[in-house]
DNA sequence: CATAATAGGTTTGTAGTAGAAACTAGTTTT
DNA sequence: AAAACTAGTTTCTACTACAAACCTATTATG
């Protein structure tokens, strides 16, 4: 605590990563260095249409890379979490934990 | 991990706690075991409309209660977090950390 | 005395968003 | 030929956070 306004720590909370499907997207990103479309959609319990935009919206701020290969004819997506969603996730838990009871 | 579907752990954040003012407001209750409403006006930084709206949906889940008194003729209003209020914020607590980095 | 400020709201309106369901398109299995 | 799989996009609904306006009563202030 230094001045000014304090105590506003609601302000800091980055409300694309507080999405907990998105925390939970995150997480397992943090773990798993490259995950396709299929394990997240088994794996959360999801429609397609609800995980792809998601996804969307982790990509478009960065937080997460795209990758679409085909296999032999079959699409094939992964993802993997940026140097950046790394970092951001890091600092949305060092907020949150000024919220968290001691 | 025991069984059947696991990893849908973003199903168990409840969606009244784990907004950003509420837990901001939670946090607070749980320190200081009564505040009133100027308090948390000032310190949160919000509209009087939007704090009492948040407040009222902590009052309606049982979270907290709420104290109304006159001071000479001067209403007065304070807060409280109930017991329920603070095992709930314990429990979205346990549930958060299964999506926090290790 | 009028007006502004304080205390604590309710009501109204807007903008953003999660999620389901339907639809698309190509491939592959039955 | 039809159904199922991969990975979506589009459309629609329902909810919600938030600001701003409005309200009621009381108490300073010029």
């Amino acid at each position: 605590m230094d001045s000014g306004k304090i105590n506003q720590i609601h302000n800091n909370i980055d409300r694309v990563i507080h999405e907990p499907v998105r925390l939970a997207i995150l997480k397992i990103l943090s773990l798993a260095k490259e995950v396709d479309f299929k394990f997240l959609l088994t794996t959360l319990g999801l429609t397609k249409g609800n995980l792809a935009t998601h996804i969307n919206k982790l990509e478009a701020t960065k937080l997460i890379t795209v990758k679409k290969e085909f296999r032999g004819k079959i699409p094939h997506t992964s993802y993997s979490i940026t140097n950046k969603g790394r970092e951001q996730f890091q600092e949305y838990w060092k907020n949150m934990q000024e919220l968290a009871p001691e």
